[in-house]
DNA sequence: TATTGTTATACTCTATAACTATA
DNA sequence: TATAGTTATAGAGTATAACAATA
Protein backbone atom coordinates (compact mmCIF):
# COMPACT_ATOMS: atom_id res chain seq x y z
CA UNK A 1 0.00 0.00 0.00
CA UNK A 2 1.19 3.55 -1.14
CA UNK A 3 1.35 6.17 1.78
CA UNK A 4 -1.54 8.12 1.68
CA UNK A 5 -3.78 4.65 1.17
CA UNK A 6 -1.79 3.67 4.49
CA UNK A 7 -2.98 6.63 6.27
CA UNK A 8 -6.57 6.49 4.48
CA UNK A 9 -6.93 2.73 6.14
CA UNK A 10 -6.05 4.54 9.33
CA UNK A 11 -8.35 7.21 9.58
CA UNK A 12 -10.79 4.37 9.15
CA UNK A 13 -9.98 2.60 12.24
CA UNK A 14 -11.91 2.27 14.71
CA UNK A 15 -9.90 3.89 17.96
CA UNK A 16 -9.12 6.84 15.60
CA UNK A 17 -12.89 6.93 14.94
CA UNK A 18 -14.04 6.95 18.69
CA UNK A 19 -11.73 9.57 19.07
CA UNK A 20 -12.90 11.44 16.84
CA UNK A 21 -16.40 11.29 17.47
CA UNK A 22 -15.83 11.66 21.42
CA UNK A 23 -13.93 14.65 20.65
CA UNK A 24 -16.91 16.12 18.60
CA UNK A 25 -18.92 15.48 21.37
CA UNK A 26 -16.89 16.97 24.55
CA UNK A 27 -16.40 19.92 21.95
CA UNK A 28 -20.47 20.35 21.61
CA UNK A 29 -20.51 20.03 25.54
CA UNK A 30 -17.76 22.32 26.21
CA UNK A 31 -19.58 24.83 24.57
CA UNK A 32 -22.84 24.79 26.93
CA UNK A 33 -20.46 24.12 29.97
CA UNK A 34 -18.72 27.35 29.09
CA UNK A 35 -22.18 28.70 28.54
CA UNK A 36 -22.92 27.87 32.40
CA UNK A 37 -19.40 29.16 33.36
CA UNK A 38 -18.06 26.17 34.57
CA UNK A 39 -14.83 24.00 33.91
CA UNK A 40 -15.53 20.67 31.85
CA UNK A 41 -14.12 18.91 35.57
CA UNK A 42 -16.28 20.83 37.55
CA UNK A 43 -19.68 20.40 35.22
CA UNK A 44 -18.46 16.43 35.97
CA UNK A 45 -18.58 16.92 39.50
CA UNK A 46 -22.06 18.36 39.68
CA UNK A 47 -23.45 15.76 37.37
CA UNK A 48 -21.81 13.05 39.55
CA UNK A 49 -23.90 14.66 42.41
CA UNK A 50 -27.29 13.34 42.30
CA UNK A 51 -26.74 12.66 45.87
CA UNK A 52 -24.75 13.70 48.12
CA UNK A 53 -21.16 12.05 47.95
CA UNK A 54 -18.08 11.62 50.57
CA UNK A 55 -15.18 13.55 49.11
CA UNK A 56 -13.09 10.99 48.23
CA UNK A 57 -15.84 9.06 46.40
CA UNK A 58 -16.03 11.82 44.12
CA UNK A 59 -12.37 11.87 43.59
CA UNK A 60 -12.80 7.93 42.99
CA UNK A 61 -15.36 8.63 40.55
CA UNK A 62 -13.83 11.41 38.73
CA UNK A 63 -10.94 9.10 39.31
CA UNK A 64 -8.34 12.05 40.60
CA UNK A 65 -6.42 12.49 43.27
CA UNK A 66 -8.38 13.05 46.96
CA UNK A 67 -6.40 15.82 47.24
CA UNK A 68 -7.54 18.14 43.97
CA UNK A 69 -11.20 17.07 45.18
CA UNK A 70 -11.09 20.19 48.11
CA UNK A 71 -10.12 22.48 45.19
CA UNK A 72 -12.93 21.43 43.46
CA UNK A 73 -15.14 21.68 46.47
CA UNK A 74 -14.09 25.02 47.23
CA UNK A 75 -15.13 26.07 43.26
CA UNK A 76 -18.40 24.56 43.68
CA UNK A 77 -19.09 26.54 46.54
CA UNK A 78 -18.03 29.56 45.20
CA UNK A 79 -19.92 29.11 42.78
CA UNK A 80 -23.15 28.51 45.10
CA UNK A 81 -23.45 25.14 43.29
CA UNK A 82 -22.87 22.76 46.43
CA UNK A 83 -21.75 22.51 50.19
CA UNK A 84 -19.78 20.60 52.51
CA UNK A 85 -21.96 18.52 55.01
CA UNK A 86 -21.53 16.40 58.15
CA UNK A 87 -21.08 12.66 57.41
CA UNK A 88 -21.90 10.13 60.10
CA UNK A 89 -18.50 9.34 60.44
CA UNK A 90 -16.70 12.53 61.83
CA UNK A 91 -13.98 12.26 58.78
CA UNK A 92 -15.97 12.34 56.59
CA UNK A 93 -17.40 15.38 54.92
CA UNK A 94 -20.84 15.04 52.06
CA UNK A 95 -20.61 16.84 49.01
CA UNK A 96 -24.23 18.08 48.37
CA UNK A 97 -25.67 20.45 45.71
CA UNK A 98 -27.44 23.27 46.59
CA UNK A 99 -30.84 24.05 45.09
CA UNK A 100 -28.74 25.90 42.40
CA UNK A 101 -26.68 23.17 41.92
CA UNK A 102 -29.46 20.65 41.44
CA UNK A 103 -31.10 23.30 38.82
CA UNK A 104 -27.39 23.40 37.29
CA UNK A 105 -26.99 19.51 37.20
CA UNK A 106 -30.60 19.66 35.15
CA UNK A 107 -29.10 21.96 32.61
CA UNK A 108 -26.06 20.16 32.19
CA UNK A 109 -27.63 16.83 31.79
CA UNK A 110 -30.07 18.19 29.19
CA UNK A 111 -27.07 19.54 27.54
CA UNK A 112 -25.44 16.33 27.76
CA UNK A 113 -28.14 14.31 25.91
CA UNK A 114 -29.76 16.61 23.49
CA UNK A 115 -26.44 19.09 22.75
CA UNK A 116 -24.41 16.39 20.83
CA UNK A 117 -24.85 17.39 17.19
CA UNK A 118 -22.77 13.64 16.28
CA UNK A 119 -25.91 11.99 17.38
CA UNK A 120 -28.33 13.80 14.82
CA UNK A 121 -27.01 12.49 12.29
CA UNK A 122 -28.23 9.10 12.82
CA UNK A 123 -31.97 7.45 12.68
CA UNK A 124 -33.46 6.30 16.32
CA UNK A 125 -32.70 2.65 15.13
CA UNK A 126 -29.38 3.53 14.64
CA UNK A 127 -28.92 5.21 18.07
CA UNK A 128 -30.01 2.07 19.20
CA UNK A 129 -27.72 0.02 17.21
CA UNK A 130 -25.15 2.45 18.71
CA UNK A 131 -26.19 2.21 22.16
CA UNK A 132 -25.95 -1.58 22.24
CA UNK A 133 -22.56 -1.47 20.54
CA UNK A 134 -21.56 1.29 22.92
CA UNK A 135 -22.31 -1.24 25.97
CA UNK A 136 -21.34 -4.15 24.99
CA UNK A 137 -17.77 -2.72 24.45
CA UNK A 138 -18.14 -1.39 28.02
CA UNK A 139 -18.82 -5.15 29.75
CA UNK B 1 -39.05 7.83 37.80
CA UNK B 2 -37.31 8.00 40.92
CA UNK B 3 -33.72 8.97 41.24
CA UNK B 4 -32.17 5.79 40.70
CA UNK B 5 -34.42 4.77 37.56
CA UNK B 6 -33.10 8.44 36.20
CA UNK B 7 -29.82 7.94 36.31
CA UNK B 8 -29.16 4.91 34.79
CA UNK B 9 -31.01 6.24 32.53
CA UNK B 10 -29.03 8.45 31.86
CA UNK B 11 -25.88 5.78 32.11
CA UNK B 12 -27.66 4.62 28.77
CA UNK B 13 -27.54 8.23 26.99
CA UNK B 14 -25.41 8.12 24.15
CA UNK B 15 -23.61 11.06 24.56
CA UNK B 16 -22.13 9.45 28.25
CA UNK B 17 -21.91 5.78 26.36
CA UNK B 18 -19.41 7.68 23.84
CA UNK B 19 -17.33 9.73 26.27
CA UNK B 20 -16.90 6.29 28.44
CA UNK B 21 -15.67 4.17 25.58
CA UNK B 22 -13.55 6.69 24.43
CA UNK B 23 -12.02 7.62 27.82
CA UNK B 24 -11.45 3.81 27.79
CA UNK B 25 -10.13 3.70 24.43
CA UNK B 26 -7.49 6.64 25.14
CA UNK B 27 -6.69 4.82 28.60
CA UNK B 28 -5.34 2.07 26.78
CA UNK B 29 -3.42 4.13 24.18
CA UNK B 30 -2.06 6.20 26.85
CA UNK B 31 0.03 2.83 28.37
CA UNK B 32 1.03 2.57 25.06
CA UNK B 33 2.00 5.83 24.73
CA UNK B 34 4.04 5.93 28.49
CA UNK B 35 5.99 2.98 27.05
CA UNK B 36 7.16 4.56 24.54
CA UNK B 37 7.89 7.77 26.79
CA UNK B 38 5.95 10.27 25.23
CA UNK B 39 2.92 12.48 26.49
CA UNK B 40 -0.45 12.00 24.22
CA UNK B 41 0.04 15.04 22.11
CA UNK B 42 3.53 14.57 21.62
CA UNK B 43 2.64 11.14 19.87
CA UNK B 44 -0.66 12.43 18.51
CA UNK B 45 2.35 14.67 16.50
CA UNK B 46 4.15 12.02 15.58
CA UNK B 47 1.09 9.91 14.34
CA UNK B 48 0.29 13.05 12.18
CA UNK B 49 3.77 13.63 10.43
CA UNK B 50 3.10 10.88 8.29
CA UNK B 51 4.67 13.33 5.54
CA UNK B 52 6.49 16.63 6.51
CA UNK B 53 4.40 19.34 7.18
CA UNK B 54 4.79 23.12 7.89
CA UNK B 55 4.38 24.00 12.22
CA UNK B 56 1.38 25.48 11.62
CA UNK B 57 -0.24 22.48 9.93
CA UNK B 58 0.40 20.52 12.56
CA UNK B 59 -0.97 23.21 14.30
CA UNK B 60 -4.21 23.20 12.52
CA UNK B 61 -4.40 19.46 13.28
CA UNK B 62 -3.58 19.44 16.91
CA UNK B 63 -6.39 22.41 17.18
CA UNK B 64 -3.11 24.01 19.19
CA UNK B 65 -2.23 27.48 19.12
CA UNK B 66 0.95 28.22 16.71
CA UNK B 67 3.40 29.32 19.27
CA UNK B 68 3.07 25.82 21.09
CA UNK B 69 4.15 24.09 18.39
CA UNK B 70 7.82 25.53 18.65
CA UNK B 71 7.52 23.96 22.44
CA UNK B 72 6.10 20.42 20.83
CA UNK B 73 9.07 20.60 18.10
CA UNK B 74 12.00 21.06 20.44
CA UNK B 75 10.68 18.18 22.38
CA UNK B 76 10.41 15.85 19.08
CA UNK B 77 13.80 16.98 18.45
CA UNK B 78 15.08 15.92 22.27
CA UNK B 79 13.43 12.79 21.71
CA UNK B 80 15.10 12.78 18.32
CA UNK B 81 12.05 11.54 16.45
CA UNK B 82 11.19 14.47 14.20
CA UNK B 83 14.09 17.79 12.89
CA UNK B 84 13.00 21.04 11.56
CA UNK B 85 13.74 21.41 8.12
CA UNK B 86 13.63 24.46 5.38
CA UNK B 87 10.48 24.99 3.56
CA UNK B 88 10.37 26.45 -0.33
CA UNK B 89 8.80 29.54 1.75
CA UNK B 90 11.64 31.03 3.86
CA UNK B 91 9.30 31.66 6.55
CA UNK B 92 7.90 27.98 6.38
CA UNK B 93 9.81 25.36 8.60
CA UNK B 94 8.71 21.58 7.91
CA UNK B 95 8.08 19.31 10.26
CA UNK B 96 10.05 15.97 9.41
CA UNK B 97 10.16 12.99 11.39
CA UNK B 98 14.02 11.01 11.88
CA UNK B 99 14.10 7.32 11.40
CA UNK B 100 13.64 7.23 14.66
CA UNK B 101 10.81 9.02 14.28
CA UNK B 102 8.88 7.01 11.89
CA UNK B 103 9.83 3.80 13.65
CA UNK B 104 8.11 5.18 16.36
CA UNK B 105 4.99 6.08 14.43
CA UNK B 106 4.94 2.68 13.51
CA UNK B 107 5.17 1.68 16.85
CA UNK B 108 1.92 4.16 17.77
CA UNK B 109 0.20 3.05 14.41
CA UNK B 110 0.00 -0.27 15.76
CA UNK B 111 -0.73 0.37 19.37
CA UNK B 112 -3.57 2.65 18.21
CA UNK B 113 -5.26 -0.15 16.08
CA UNK B 114 -4.13 -3.45 18.48
CA UNK B 115 -4.21 -1.31 21.79
CA UNK B 116 -7.55 -0.96 22.18
CA UNK B 117 -9.48 -3.23 24.46
CA UNK B 118 -12.80 -1.70 23.71
CA UNK B 119 -12.86 -3.04 20.30
CA UNK B 120 -11.77 -6.73 21.68
CA UNK B 121 -15.00 -6.84 22.81
CA UNK B 122 -16.67 -7.08 19.35
CA UNK B 123 -17.32 -9.84 16.58
CA UNK B 124 -15.74 -8.58 13.34
CA UNK B 125 -19.33 -7.67 11.96
CA UNK B 126 -20.11 -5.69 14.85
CA UNK B 127 -16.93 -3.90 14.16
CA UNK B 128 -18.20 -3.00 10.68
CA UNK B 129 -21.04 -1.97 11.93
CA UNK B 130 -19.58 0.75 14.52
CA UNK B 131 -17.20 1.91 12.05
CA UNK B 132 -20.24 2.92 9.75
CA UNK B 133 -22.20 4.58 12.73
CA UNK B 134 -19.22 6.54 13.55
CA UNK B 135 -18.03 7.59 9.70
CA UNK B 136 -22.03 8.62 9.47
CA UNK B 137 -21.74 10.87 12.39
CA UNK B 138 -18.81 12.44 11.39
CA UNK B 139 -19.85 13.52 7.91
C1' DT C 1 0.36 44.67 5.31
C1' DA C 2 -0.10 39.63 6.27
C1' DT C 3 2.08 35.29 7.56
C1' DT C 4 5.46 32.05 9.95
C1' DG C 5 7.72 30.90 13.66
C1' DT C 6 9.87 32.31 18.34
C1' DT C 7 10.14 34.20 22.95
C1' DA C 8 8.61 35.46 27.41
C1' DT C 9 5.18 34.99 30.38
C1' DA C 10 1.22 33.49 32.80
C1' DC C 11 -2.73 30.61 33.68
C1' DT C 12 -5.29 26.15 34.42
C1' DC C 13 -5.34 21.54 35.75
C1' DT C 14 -3.67 18.10 38.48
C1' DA C 15 -0.48 15.37 41.42
C1' DT C 16 2.78 14.63 45.49
C1' DA C 17 4.08 14.96 50.12
C1' DA C 18 3.46 16.38 54.63
C1' DC C 19 -0.03 17.44 57.98
C1' DT C 20 -4.43 17.22 61.12
C1' DA C 21 -8.31 15.04 62.92
C1' DT C 22 -10.73 11.04 63.57
C1' DA C 23 -11.39 6.06 63.64
C1' DT D 1 -2.18 2.09 62.55
C1' DA D 2 -5.35 3.44 58.76
C1' DT D 3 -8.55 6.72 56.62
C1' DA D 4 -10.63 11.52 55.26
C1' DG D 5 -9.70 15.76 54.11
C1' DT D 6 -6.44 19.96 53.83
C1' DT D 7 -2.38 22.65 52.71
C1' DA D 8 1.63 24.02 50.23
C1' DT D 9 4.01 23.34 46.40
C1' DA D 10 5.45 21.87 41.96
C1' DG D 11 4.90 20.15 37.28
C1' DA D 12 2.75 19.57 32.76
C1' DG D 13 0.16 21.50 29.18
C1' DT D 14 -1.33 25.27 26.83
C1' DA D 15 -2.56 30.14 25.54
C1' DT D 16 -1.60 35.26 24.88
C1' DA D 17 0.98 39.06 23.36
C1' DA D 18 4.88 41.15 21.48
C1' DC D 19 8.44 40.30 18.24
C1' DA D 20 11.60 39.12 14.01
C1' DA D 21 11.96 37.57 9.48
C1' DT D 22 10.00 36.98 5.23
C1' DA D 23 6.40 37.49 1.77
Amino acid sequence: MSEPEVQFAEAQHLTGLIFRVAERAKDDFAVAVAECGLSLTLARAVLILGEPAPMHEVADQLACDPSYITNLADQLEAHGLAERAAGTDRRVKLLQLTPEGLEMRERLSAALEEGATVTRALTAAQRTDLGELLQQMLR
